[in-house]
DNA sequence: ATGACTGAGTTGCTTTTTTAACCGAGTAAC
DNA sequence: GTTACTCGGTTAAAAAAGCAACTCAGTCAT
Protein backbone atom coordinates (compact mmCIF):
# COMPACT_ATOMS: atom_id res chain seq x y z
CA UNK A 1 0.00 0.00 0.00
CA UNK A 2 1.36 3.81 -0.82
CA UNK A 3 0.26 6.41 1.28
CA UNK A 4 3.74 8.19 0.34
CA UNK A 5 2.24 11.58 -0.47
CA UNK A 6 5.58 13.09 -0.32
CA UNK A 7 6.84 15.48 2.51
CA UNK A 8 5.81 18.54 0.28
CA UNK A 9 2.30 17.83 -0.94
CA UNK A 10 1.13 16.72 3.12
CA UNK A 11 2.41 19.71 4.26
CA UNK A 12 0.20 21.81 1.52
CA UNK A 13 -2.52 19.71 2.70
CA UNK A 14 -1.73 20.76 6.28
CA UNK A 15 -0.84 24.23 6.05
CA UNK A 16 -4.56 24.52 4.03
CA UNK A 17 -6.58 22.37 6.44
CA UNK A 18 -4.72 25.15 9.37
CA UNK A 19 -5.80 28.14 7.41
CA UNK A 20 -8.99 26.98 6.86
CA UNK A 21 -10.12 25.69 10.02
CA UNK A 22 -8.91 28.74 11.69
CA UNK A 23 -10.97 31.09 9.78
CA UNK A 24 -14.02 28.85 10.06
CA UNK A 25 -13.08 29.03 13.85
CA UNK A 26 -12.73 32.28 13.80
CA UNK A 27 -15.77 33.15 11.68
CA UNK A 28 -17.89 31.03 13.75
CA UNK A 29 -16.97 33.37 17.03
CA UNK A 30 -17.12 36.73 15.68
CA UNK A 31 -18.72 36.86 12.57
CA UNK A 32 -17.58 36.65 8.67
CA UNK A 33 -16.92 40.28 8.68
CA UNK A 34 -15.44 40.65 11.82
CA UNK A 35 -12.83 38.84 11.42
CA UNK A 36 -9.77 40.37 9.25
CA UNK A 37 -7.29 38.15 6.71
CA UNK A 38 -5.04 39.02 9.03
CA UNK A 39 -6.50 37.69 11.78
CA UNK A 40 -6.50 34.55 10.26
CA UNK A 41 -3.48 34.69 9.10
CA UNK A 42 -2.18 35.57 12.57
CA UNK A 43 -4.38 32.45 13.66
CA UNK A 44 -2.99 29.93 11.20
CA UNK A 45 0.75 31.16 11.63
CA UNK A 46 1.17 32.23 8.05
CA UNK A 47 1.83 35.09 5.91
CA UNK A 48 -0.84 37.23 4.45
CA UNK A 49 0.81 36.74 1.00
CA UNK A 50 0.48 33.02 1.97
CA UNK A 51 -3.06 32.78 3.03
CA UNK A 52 -3.84 34.38 -0.37
CA UNK A 53 -2.03 31.57 -2.54
CA UNK A 54 -4.01 29.31 -0.88
CA UNK A 55 -7.23 30.46 -0.81
CA UNK A 56 -8.67 33.25 -3.75
CA UNK A 57 -10.41 35.04 -1.67
CA UNK A 58 -11.89 35.29 1.80
CA UNK A 59 -15.28 34.15 1.06
CA UNK A 60 -13.23 30.83 -0.28
CA UNK A 61 -11.72 30.73 3.03
CA UNK A 62 -15.40 29.53 4.33
CA UNK A 63 -16.65 27.56 1.30
CA UNK A 64 -13.52 25.19 0.69
CA UNK A 65 -15.60 22.56 2.69
CA UNK A 66 -18.01 23.30 -0.07
CA UNK A 67 -15.26 23.33 -2.69
CA UNK A 68 -13.80 19.88 -1.94
CA UNK A 69 -17.13 18.14 -3.30
CA UNK A 70 -16.76 20.20 -6.31
CA UNK A 71 -17.74 18.18 -8.65
CA UNK A 72 -19.05 15.27 -6.90
CA UNK A 73 -22.53 14.70 -8.39
CA UNK A 74 -20.51 14.62 -11.88
CA UNK A 75 -19.04 12.13 -10.65
CA UNK A 76 -21.81 10.13 -9.80
CA UNK A 77 -22.88 10.03 -12.95
CA UNK A 78 -19.82 9.18 -14.76
CA UNK A 79 -18.63 6.20 -12.27
CA UNK A 80 -22.36 4.82 -12.21
CA UNK A 81 -22.62 0.88 -13.27
CA UNK A 82 -23.70 0.36 -16.47
CA UNK A 83 -27.31 -0.04 -16.32
CA UNK A 84 -28.07 2.24 -13.61
CA UNK A 85 -29.76 5.73 -14.98
CA UNK A 86 -28.25 9.25 -13.75
CA UNK A 87 -31.00 10.32 -11.31
CA UNK A 88 -30.97 6.67 -9.94
CA UNK A 89 -27.54 6.90 -9.03
CA UNK A 90 -27.31 10.82 -8.04
CA UNK A 91 -30.51 9.70 -5.89
CA UNK A 92 -28.88 6.49 -4.14
CA UNK A 93 -25.85 8.36 -3.79
CA UNK A 94 -27.42 11.31 -1.90
CA UNK A 95 -29.43 8.73 0.15
CA UNK A 96 -25.83 7.14 1.62
CA UNK A 97 -25.29 10.75 2.73
CA UNK A 98 -28.23 11.05 4.45
CA UNK A 99 -27.14 7.41 6.09
CA UNK A 100 -24.07 8.93 7.19
CA UNK A 101 -25.63 12.15 8.23
CA UNK A 102 -22.86 13.95 5.71
CA UNK A 103 -22.82 17.58 6.05
CA UNK A 104 -23.72 18.48 2.86
CA UNK A 105 -27.31 16.57 2.98
CA UNK A 106 -27.79 18.95 5.73
CA UNK A 107 -28.52 16.27 7.91
CA UNK A 108 -26.14 17.25 10.76
CA UNK A 109 -26.18 17.86 13.98
CA UNK A 110 -23.09 18.30 15.15
CA UNK A 111 -23.08 21.98 16.79
CA UNK A 112 -19.89 23.03 14.40
CA UNK A 113 -21.40 22.27 11.47
CA UNK A 114 -25.06 23.78 11.96
CA UNK A 115 -23.34 27.01 13.08
CA UNK A 116 -21.73 26.91 9.85
CA UNK A 117 -24.62 26.37 7.67
CA UNK A 118 -25.85 28.88 9.69
CA UNK A 119 -23.02 31.53 8.97
CA UNK A 120 -23.13 30.85 5.46
CA UNK A 121 -26.49 31.31 4.69
CA UNK A 122 -26.97 34.22 6.57
CA UNK A 123 -24.37 36.06 5.03
CA UNK A 124 -25.03 37.41 1.86
CA UNK A 125 -21.43 37.83 0.40
CA UNK A 126 -21.02 34.05 0.79
CA UNK A 127 -24.34 32.84 -0.11
CA UNK A 128 -23.61 34.35 -3.24
CA UNK A 129 -20.50 32.93 -3.49
CA UNK A 130 -22.04 29.68 -3.23
CA UNK A 131 -24.48 29.59 -5.86
CA UNK A 132 -21.66 30.75 -8.00
CA UNK A 133 -19.86 27.33 -7.40
CA UNK A 134 -23.11 25.49 -7.75
CA UNK A 135 -23.31 27.09 -11.18
CA UNK A 136 -20.02 25.18 -11.98
CA UNK A 137 -21.28 22.36 -10.56
CA UNK A 138 -24.14 22.30 -12.32
CA UNK A 139 -22.38 22.51 -15.60
CA UNK A 140 -20.21 19.77 -14.72
CA UNK A 141 -22.49 17.56 -13.99
CA UNK A 142 -24.68 18.54 -17.26
CA UNK A 143 -21.77 17.40 -19.55
CA UNK A 144 -21.97 14.52 -17.63
CA UNK A 145 -25.30 14.22 -18.58
CA UNK A 146 -24.46 14.84 -22.17
CA UNK A 147 -24.87 17.34 -24.84
CA UNK A 148 -28.31 18.72 -25.67
CA UNK A 149 -30.70 21.46 -23.48
CA UNK A 150 -32.13 17.93 -22.09
CA UNK A 151 -28.80 17.29 -20.12
CA UNK A 152 -28.68 21.13 -18.84
CA UNK A 153 -32.48 21.12 -17.77
CA UNK A 154 -31.61 17.87 -15.97
CA UNK A 155 -28.67 18.84 -13.84
CA UNK A 156 -30.73 22.00 -13.17
CA UNK A 157 -33.55 20.51 -11.46
CA UNK A 158 -31.21 17.51 -9.90
CA UNK A 159 -28.97 20.24 -7.87
CA UNK A 160 -31.93 22.49 -7.31
CA UNK A 161 -34.00 19.35 -5.43
CA UNK A 162 -30.44 18.41 -3.66
CA UNK A 163 -30.50 22.24 -2.80
CA UNK A 164 -33.88 22.60 -1.43
CA UNK A 165 -33.40 19.13 0.52
CA UNK A 166 -30.80 19.98 2.81
CA UNK A 167 -32.07 23.32 3.42
CA UNK A 168 -35.09 21.84 4.44
CA UNK A 169 -33.17 19.29 6.78
CA UNK A 170 -30.87 22.24 8.28
CA UNK A 171 -34.04 24.60 9.15
CA UNK A 172 -35.52 21.47 11.28
CA UNK A 173 -32.03 20.29 12.66
CA UNK A 174 -31.74 24.59 13.51
CA UNK A 175 -34.95 23.88 15.11
CA UNK A 176 -33.77 22.48 17.91
CA UNK A 177 -34.35 18.85 16.80
CA UNK A 178 -31.72 15.85 16.27
CA UNK A 179 -30.68 14.19 12.82
CA UNK A 180 -31.73 10.71 13.84
CA UNK A 181 -35.19 12.04 14.27
CA UNK A 182 -35.39 14.04 11.37
CA UNK A 183 -34.02 11.11 8.97
CA UNK A 184 -36.85 9.55 8.11
CA UNK A 185 -38.30 12.33 6.85
CA UNK A 186 -35.50 13.46 4.94
CA UNK A 187 -35.88 9.81 3.93
CA UNK A 188 -39.15 10.24 2.37
CA UNK A 189 -38.60 13.96 1.15
CA UNK A 190 -35.57 12.62 -0.78
CA UNK A 191 -37.59 9.87 -2.22
CA UNK A 192 -40.51 11.96 -3.67
CA UNK A 193 -38.25 14.60 -5.33
CA UNK A 194 -36.28 12.57 -6.79
CA UNK A 195 -38.71 9.94 -8.04
CA UNK A 196 -40.75 12.77 -9.67
CA UNK A 197 -37.37 14.02 -11.65
CA UNK A 198 -37.88 12.86 -15.48
CA UNK B 1 6.34 44.17 26.17
CA UNK B 2 7.45 42.69 22.58
CA UNK B 3 6.93 38.99 22.29
CA UNK B 4 6.84 39.58 18.86
CA UNK B 5 9.58 37.07 17.42
CA UNK B 6 8.40 37.59 13.22
CA UNK B 7 6.88 34.37 11.81
CA UNK B 8 9.85 33.59 10.16
CA UNK B 9 12.45 33.06 13.55
CA UNK B 10 9.70 31.29 15.45
CA UNK B 11 8.87 28.80 12.56
CA UNK B 12 12.61 27.85 12.59
CA UNK B 13 13.15 27.49 16.31
CA UNK B 14 10.31 25.27 16.24
CA UNK B 15 11.88 23.40 12.90
CA UNK B 16 15.15 22.59 15.10
CA UNK B 17 13.49 21.83 18.51
CA UNK B 18 11.31 18.98 16.62
CA UNK B 19 14.41 17.89 14.97
CA UNK B 20 16.22 17.70 17.91
CA UNK B 21 13.88 15.91 19.89
CA UNK B 22 12.94 13.44 17.91
CA UNK B 23 16.70 12.63 17.06
CA UNK B 24 16.94 12.10 21.10
CA UNK B 25 13.99 10.37 21.32
CA UNK B 26 14.87 7.82 18.55
CA UNK B 27 18.49 7.82 19.60
CA UNK B 28 17.10 6.61 23.28
CA UNK B 29 14.81 4.35 21.46
CA UNK B 30 17.28 2.51 19.59
CA UNK B 31 20.98 3.93 20.32
CA UNK B 32 22.80 6.28 18.15
CA UNK B 33 23.86 4.13 15.52
CA UNK B 34 21.03 1.96 15.01
CA UNK B 35 19.31 5.26 13.90
CA UNK B 36 19.98 6.92 10.35
CA UNK B 37 19.72 10.97 9.49
CA UNK B 38 17.25 9.84 7.21
CA UNK B 39 14.95 8.18 10.17
CA UNK B 40 15.84 11.36 11.77
CA UNK B 41 14.92 13.95 9.01
CA UNK B 42 11.46 11.54 7.92
CA UNK B 43 10.19 11.46 11.98
CA UNK B 44 10.85 15.41 12.28
CA UNK B 45 8.83 15.74 8.42
CA UNK B 46 11.68 17.66 7.00
CA UNK B 47 13.98 16.31 4.59
CA UNK B 48 17.52 15.54 4.63
CA UNK B 49 19.27 18.86 3.47
CA UNK B 50 17.14 21.00 5.92
CA UNK B 51 18.51 18.77 8.59
CA UNK B 52 21.98 19.11 7.85
CA UNK B 53 21.12 22.74 7.32
CA UNK B 54 20.44 23.26 10.70
CA UNK B 55 22.83 20.84 12.45
CA UNK B 56 26.15 19.99 10.81
CA UNK B 57 26.46 16.60 12.04
CA UNK B 58 24.94 13.59 13.22
CA UNK B 59 26.98 14.27 16.53
CA UNK B 60 25.34 17.52 16.77
CA UNK B 61 21.92 16.55 16.94
CA UNK B 62 22.85 14.90 20.37
CA UNK B 63 25.04 17.31 21.67
CA UNK B 64 22.74 20.69 20.57
CA UNK B 65 21.66 20.72 23.82
CA UNK B 66 25.00 21.30 25.52
CA UNK B 67 25.37 23.36 22.40
CA UNK B 68 22.85 25.59 23.82
CA UNK B 69 24.94 26.63 27.00
CA UNK B 70 27.79 26.76 24.65
CA UNK B 71 30.53 29.73 26.34
CA UNK B 72 28.04 30.13 29.37
CA UNK B 73 31.65 30.05 31.96
CA UNK B 74 33.01 33.50 29.93
CA UNK B 75 29.57 34.92 29.69
CA UNK B 76 29.44 34.31 33.55
CA UNK B 77 32.66 35.25 34.33
CA UNK B 78 32.11 38.47 32.09
CA UNK B 79 28.90 39.34 33.87
CA UNK B 80 29.97 38.70 37.44
CA UNK B 81 29.56 41.76 39.81
CA UNK B 82 32.81 44.07 40.20
CA UNK B 83 34.59 42.91 43.26
CA UNK B 84 33.56 39.48 42.82
CA UNK B 85 36.53 36.77 41.99
CA UNK B 86 36.10 34.73 38.68
CA UNK B 87 36.09 31.77 41.02
CA UNK B 88 33.77 32.56 43.05
CA UNK B 89 31.14 33.86 40.57
CA UNK B 90 31.57 30.43 38.44
CA UNK B 91 30.77 28.47 41.80
CA UNK B 92 27.97 30.20 42.80
CA UNK B 93 26.44 29.68 39.41
CA UNK B 94 27.23 26.23 39.52
CA UNK B 95 26.07 25.80 42.85
CA UNK B 96 22.95 28.00 41.58
CA UNK B 97 22.51 24.71 39.30
CA UNK B 98 22.42 22.07 41.70
CA UNK B 99 19.82 23.97 43.19
CA UNK B 100 17.76 23.91 40.50
CA UNK B 101 18.75 20.54 39.77
CA UNK B 102 19.81 21.36 36.35
CA UNK B 103 20.75 18.70 33.85
CA UNK B 104 24.27 20.41 32.67
CA UNK B 105 25.14 19.85 37.17
CA UNK B 106 24.58 16.13 36.27
CA UNK B 107 22.30 16.68 39.38
CA UNK B 108 19.10 15.36 37.35
CA UNK B 109 16.86 12.25 37.96
CA UNK B 110 14.61 12.74 35.27
CA UNK B 111 14.59 9.13 33.72
CA UNK B 112 14.98 11.05 30.16
CA UNK B 113 17.95 13.50 31.46
CA UNK B 114 19.24 10.53 32.76
CA UNK B 115 19.27 7.89 30.09
CA UNK B 116 20.50 11.04 27.57
CA UNK B 117 23.72 11.50 29.90
CA UNK B 118 24.42 7.24 29.57
CA UNK B 119 23.89 7.73 25.81
CA UNK B 120 26.42 10.32 25.51
CA UNK B 121 29.13 8.76 28.11
CA UNK B 122 28.76 5.39 26.60
CA UNK B 123 28.79 6.44 22.58
CA UNK B 124 32.59 6.95 21.91
CA UNK B 125 32.05 9.37 18.89
CA UNK B 126 29.65 11.43 21.33
CA UNK B 127 32.07 11.81 24.01
CA UNK B 128 34.43 12.05 21.81
CA UNK B 129 32.46 15.31 19.64
CA UNK B 130 31.80 16.68 23.49
CA UNK B 131 35.32 16.69 24.68
CA UNK B 132 36.31 19.42 21.30
CA UNK B 133 32.70 21.48 22.58
CA UNK B 134 34.53 21.85 25.51
CA UNK B 135 37.72 22.99 24.57
CA UNK B 136 35.67 25.79 22.13
CA UNK B 137 34.18 26.68 25.88
CA UNK B 138 37.61 26.35 27.27
CA UNK B 139 39.23 28.55 25.37
CA UNK B 140 36.15 31.29 25.94
CA UNK B 141 36.41 31.10 29.65
CA UNK B 142 40.33 31.42 28.99
CA UNK B 143 39.64 34.76 27.11
CA UNK B 144 37.40 36.01 29.73
CA UNK B 145 39.88 34.92 32.44
CA UNK B 146 42.30 37.56 30.77
CA UNK B 147 45.60 36.92 28.85
CA UNK B 148 48.42 34.97 29.76
CA UNK B 149 49.22 31.29 30.92
CA UNK B 150 47.54 31.41 34.52
CA UNK B 151 44.40 31.94 32.61
CA UNK B 152 44.30 29.33 30.04
CA UNK B 153 45.60 27.50 33.12
CA UNK B 154 42.85 28.51 35.28
CA UNK B 155 40.07 27.89 32.87
CA UNK B 156 41.31 24.22 32.03
CA UNK B 157 41.02 23.67 35.77
CA UNK B 158 37.56 24.90 36.10
CA UNK B 159 36.12 23.25 33.36
CA UNK B 160 37.97 19.65 34.47
CA UNK B 161 36.17 20.08 37.94
CA UNK B 162 32.90 20.80 36.30
CA UNK B 163 33.13 17.82 34.53
CA UNK B 164 34.02 15.88 37.38
CA UNK B 165 31.52 17.19 39.39
CA UNK B 166 28.71 16.45 36.94
CA UNK B 167 29.86 13.14 36.20
CA UNK B 168 30.27 11.93 39.87
CA UNK B 169 26.77 13.48 40.51
CA UNK B 170 25.44 11.64 37.23
CA UNK B 171 27.38 8.10 38.37
CA UNK B 172 25.19 8.54 42.20
CA UNK B 173 22.47 8.53 40.37
CA UNK B 174 22.78 6.28 37.87
CA UNK B 175 23.11 4.19 40.54
CA UNK B 176 19.52 4.39 41.75
CA UNK B 177 19.84 7.64 44.34
CA UNK B 178 17.44 10.20 43.73
CA UNK B 179 18.31 13.35 43.05
CA UNK B 180 17.20 15.37 46.17
CA UNK B 181 19.05 12.28 48.55
CA UNK B 182 22.64 13.37 46.26
CA UNK B 183 22.01 17.14 46.48
CA UNK B 184 23.74 17.84 49.89
CA UNK B 185 26.66 15.48 48.47
CA UNK B 186 27.21 17.22 45.43
CA UNK B 187 26.76 21.13 47.23
CA UNK B 188 29.68 19.69 49.52
CA UNK B 189 31.67 17.97 46.58
CA UNK B 190 31.40 21.08 45.04
CA UNK B 191 32.13 23.75 47.49
CA UNK B 192 35.44 21.33 48.26
CA UNK B 193 36.39 21.42 44.73
CA UNK B 194 35.72 24.90 43.82
CA UNK B 195 37.92 26.16 47.04
CA UNK B 196 40.72 24.30 46.48
CA UNK B 197 41.13 26.29 43.29
CA UNK B 198 43.58 29.08 43.10
C1' DA C 1 -14.69 67.10 0.55
C1' DT C 2 -10.38 66.16 2.41
C1' DG C 3 -7.61 63.44 5.05
C1' DA C 4 -6.63 59.57 7.95
C1' DC C 5 -7.87 54.61 8.61
C1' DT C 6 -8.91 50.03 7.79
C1' DG C 7 -9.27 45.96 5.14
C1' DA C 8 -8.89 42.98 0.82
C1' DG C 9 -5.68 41.61 -2.46
C1' DT C 10 -1.10 42.19 -4.96
C1' DT C 11 3.83 42.64 -6.06
C1' DG C 12 8.95 42.11 -5.88
C1' DC C 13 12.53 40.39 -3.39
C1' DT C 14 14.76 37.34 -0.11
C1' DT C 15 15.03 33.28 2.70
C1' DT C 16 13.82 28.58 3.49
C1' DT C 17 12.60 23.98 2.04
C1' DT C 18 11.94 20.18 -1.01
C1' DT C 19 13.55 17.12 -4.51
C1' DA C 20 16.55 14.22 -6.74
C1' DA C 21 20.81 13.33 -7.73
C1' DC C 22 25.30 12.80 -6.38
C1' DC C 23 30.13 11.72 -3.63
C1' DG C 24 32.96 8.79 -0.76
C1' DA C 25 33.63 5.50 2.80
C1' DG C 26 32.38 1.14 4.76
C1' DT C 27 30.67 -3.56 4.32
C1' DA C 28 28.35 -7.72 3.00
C1' DA C 29 27.69 -11.13 -0.98
C1' DC C 30 29.43 -14.06 -4.06
C1' DG D 1 37.98 -8.65 -6.38
C1' DT D 2 33.85 -6.75 -8.00
C1' DT D 3 29.18 -5.57 -7.22
C1' DA D 4 25.71 -3.66 -4.74
C1' DC D 5 24.09 -1.85 -0.45
C1' DT D 6 23.71 1.51 3.18
C1' DC D 7 24.84 5.70 5.38
C1' DG D 8 26.76 10.43 6.30
C1' DG D 9 26.91 14.51 3.96
C1' DT D 10 26.57 17.80 -0.28
C1' DT D 11 24.79 20.21 -4.42
C1' DA D 12 21.74 22.63 -7.80
C1' DA D 13 17.38 23.84 -9.24
C1' DA D 14 12.71 24.76 -8.36
C1' DA D 15 8.76 25.38 -5.23
C1' DA D 16 7.03 27.70 -1.43
C1' DA D 17 6.94 31.00 2.31
C1' DG D 18 8.05 35.46 4.57
C1' DC D 19 8.36 40.41 4.52
C1' DA D 20 7.47 45.01 3.42
C1' DA D 21 5.39 48.04 0.73
C1' DC D 22 1.89 48.94 -2.40
C1' DT D 23 -3.07 49.62 -4.72
C1' DC D 24 -7.82 50.25 -4.43
C1' DA D 25 -12.33 50.59 -1.90
C1' DG D 26 -14.99 52.00 1.55
C1' DT D 27 -15.77 54.67 5.99
C1' DC D 28 -15.64 58.02 9.21
C1' DA D 29 -14.12 62.04 11.16
C1' DT D 30 -13.73 67.14 10.95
Amino acid sequence: MSESTGLRARKKERTRDAIGDAAVSLFLQRGFDRVSVNDIAAAAEISKPTLFRYFPTKEDLVLYRFVDHQGEAARVVRDRQSGIKPVTALHRHFRAGLDRYDPVTGLSDHPEVVAFHRLVFTTPSLAGRLTRYQLDDEEALADALGEGIQARLLAAQVLAVQRVLARTNWQKIADGRTAHDVHPEAVADADQAFNQLP
